[in-house]
DNA sequence: CAGTGAACGT
């Protein structure tokens, strides 16, 4: 047998191609097999190389298990064959495969080429075993591929996966050759490891060097950019890549329309998905996934509808979103329906399991989440933070704690959400004793630092409670500077407990901070309008407007027969309006009748009382309330979703209406759920 | 010869 002008001779003296040709050609097992079994025929097979073509070419196809059965039969396997069944693991995502390959290898004594270094490392990034990595590393050292490139990068983004940029960095800076690969595994490590400003700086170190970037890197730099929050910086990458004519691919599209979308720039964001010439599911979630966290609920679930029409099929992360969706409008049928969906078509993982539970519970149905909670055989720490949640969001505090408890008895370990859900929990539930108890033993007791979040809560239960004063000299106690979230919460406190001095100076600190958060400039601005500071509040409408934030407008929900309604707020839209007036007016004239005085000063503007009223009775929960109230039997319970806070007067409101048509009324807003029922409300006026 | 770096979620 011999290799001639790309043949092969056999030795009967007939001429085949030489397989490899022949083997790329190939497009499944069969054919595969066929050259296969020329090449045993023609003696071929016994040379190492061409073991390794026909495990690739198997592996092309995605036939692990042939690829495997030829390795295992070969009779002598050379690095090539190693590296090829090696490849095949990668591709074919199977780490762990990848890692008992490379240490048979060793064992039998063959010699590891850089490929085979290079694809080991990566297995253990995926894996996230840096004690393994580490001890590859230092083969791949010993057998002297110290300064190849390939076994650099992965080196570095062992390191960077493994949340160890310190090293990945001193191993940088010590490398005597760099490529566009190890400049963007450095970039996006730092993106991804929340250090977006050392991401920058290795970029500008690169510009210096007058390297250029390419698609890859600029997907890196767009996270960075993301997790910074500065859109200066991300409009001018965004620009960058247009003059440098930098190719956009549909990663590189899909990161600039999640920052966008992350930002509350949906319009932007939009504009980028529809310019796209090419989309795939991901993008498509990831705008999705922008108008749900940023509260446009029915947007986000027109795009699920809508990327079905095209042909996509919604992944967990897609289903997540709407799940999400759902919540936020108390659509439990929908939700119902994508938690269906799941357990037929995709199946759970941790995430999605928990957004059911969150879904059920938002969606007024705890005791589905609670069932669900029991029956999830992998319960994390996350699904237990989630079903403590639930028990605050409903106002039951003292379950959440219970709940807790009964985690700390089964080892479940407590981690820093969990103590937010459960001092937000007991904060809802006006357990201000427990709170400082907990969070007094957060560090001695479970080892968590409190962290903002933590200070966030406590300031809001300590607030919320009428300590005011307790609350800023927990601030006052902070040893980092305090954050926006942190003000956020005083100030609440300052605003519904009427303390407008010290509100005022909370006020302008937190308009300093610049919140990415339209919910956070209304919140200011009320406090500026209690205090009647008009120039304020209209400075900050003026900055609103600026930083191009879409504000959400204040919308409720309710289910009637299975159909959701929506009301704005003062919509006069609808077709049963008049009769909502009408019905709002009826109710008002007994309200008055029994005791009920207008709260005018939750209204922004600085208008005459009368009109302040009127604006009042037109909140939107009212209308969903009146409508709820014209279509359904006596005595049928109504839920209202809303998608900000009830305003106080709308609280005091519903809990008159409650008793004049004796009706159990539930309302969710953004924070917890209020029941109301013959004149009360389970919450206890606790604000 | 191939092998290294990339997007969406509670």
């Amino acid at each position: 047998m011999y290799k001639s002008a790309g043949n092969i001779v056999s030795r009967t003296g007939v001429l085949y191609p030489w397989p490899k040709q022949l083997l790329s050609a190939c497009k499944d097992a069969k054919s595969i097999s066929q050259i296969h079994a020329l090449m045993i025929f023609t003696g071929v097979f016994s040379n190492g190389d061409s073991n390794g073509q026909l495990i690739a070419s198997y592996a092309r196809i995605g036939d692990v298990t042939s690829a495997r059965r030829v390795f295992e039969e070969s009779p002598q396997r050379g690095v090539v064959t190693w590296n090829a069944m090696i490849i095949a693991y990668s591709r074919n995502d199977s780490p762990n495969e990848v890692q008992n390959l490379y240490r048979r290898m060793i064992l039998e004594g063959v010699r590891p080429d850089s490929s085979t270094f290079t694809v080991t490392l990566k297995a253990c990034s995926s894996l996230l075993d840096l004690k393994a990595g580490e001890k590859i590393r230092s083969q791949a050292i010993d057998f002297g591929y110290k300064d190849d490139i390939f076994v650099g990068s992965s080196i570095l983004n062992l390191y960077a996966k493994c949340g160890k940029m310190d090293e990945a960095l001193g191993i940088f800076n010590g490398m005597t050759k760099r490529d566009l690969v190890s400049w963007t595994t450095m970039i996006t490590g730092f993106a991804q490891s929340g250090q977006p400003v050392e991401a920058v700086e290795v970029f500008r170190r690169m510009q210096i060097e007058e390297i250029k970037g390419d698609a890859v890197l600029m997907v890196g730099l767009i996270q960075a950019c993301t997790n910074l929050g500065d859109m200066k910086l991300g409009i001018s990458v965004h620009g960058y890549m247009i003059r440098q004519h930098l190719p956009m691919d549909v990663v590189v599209e899909t990161s600039l329309v999640d920052m966008y979308a992350k930002k509350g720039l949906l319009n932007l964001a939009s504009r980028v998905f529809e310019k796209m010439s090419y989309r795939n599911v991901v993008s498509w979630s990831a705008l999705m996934s922008g108008f749900a966290q940023n509260g446009f609920a029915g947007n986000a679930l027109e795009l699920l509808i809508e990327m079905q029409s095209y042909g996509f099929k919604p992944d967990l992360v897609s289903l997540v979103s709407a799940l999400l969706a759902c919540s936020q409008i108390g659509f439990l049928k929908l939700g119902k329906s994508i938690h269906g969906y799941i357990v037929r078509r995709v199946e759970f993982d941790r995430v999605s399991g928990t957004a059911v539970i969150d879904m059920y519970s938002k969606c007024g149905s705890l005791s589905s989440a609670r069932i669900l909670f029991d029956r999830i055989s992998y319960r994390d720490s996350i699904s237990w933070n989630a079903m403590i949640a639930s028990y605050g969001i409903h106002g039951h505090g003292k379950e959440a704690l219970s709940l807790f408890l009964q985690m700390k008895l089964m080892s479940q370990r407590p981690d820093h959400a969990t103590f937010a859900s459960l001092l937000s929990a007991l904060s809802h539930s006006g357990l201000v004793e427990e709170g400082r108890y907990w969070f007094g033993i957060m560090h001695s007791d479970f080892g968590i630092q409190p962290s903002e979040k933590h200070f966030a809560c406590m300031v809001d239960l300590l607030a919320r409670a009428g300590l005011v004063e307790e609350a800023h000299k927990l601030i006052g106690s902070m040893e980092d500077e305090p954050g926006i979230a942190v003000w956020v919460a005083l100030l609440a406190g300052c605003r519904n407990h009427g303390k407008l001095e010290l509100g005022e100076k909370v006020a302008k600190k937190v308009f300093e901070l610049k919140p990415n958060d339209p919910g956070i400039y209304a919140l200011v601005s009320n406090v500026f309008a209690l205090a009647r500071k008009w120039d304020e509040v209209a400075l900050v409408r003026k900055v609103m407007k600026e930083t191009g934030m879409k504000k959400v407008p204040g919308y409720s929900v309710v289910e009637v027969r299975g159909k959701l309604h929506a009301f704005l707020m003062e919509d006069k839209s609808h077709p049963q309006h008049h009769m909502i007036a009408a019905m709002l007016d009826r109710l008002e004239y007994e309200m008055r009748a029994m005791g009920y005085v207008p709260r005018t000063e939750y209204v922004l503007h600085d208008l005459d009382e009368q009109v302040k009223e009127r604006m009042l009775c037109n909140h939107s929960e009212r209308l969903a309330i009146a409508f709820g109230l014209l279509n359904t039997g006596p005595g049928t319970r109504l839920l209202i979703t809303k998608n900000l806070r009830v305003c106080r007067d709308c609280h005091e409101a519903t809990k008159f209406i409650s008793k004049i048509v004796d009706r159990e009324i539930v309302v969710r807003d953004i924070k917890r759920f209020h029941h109301f029922k013959d004149g009360v409300c389970s919450c206890g006026d606790y604000w």
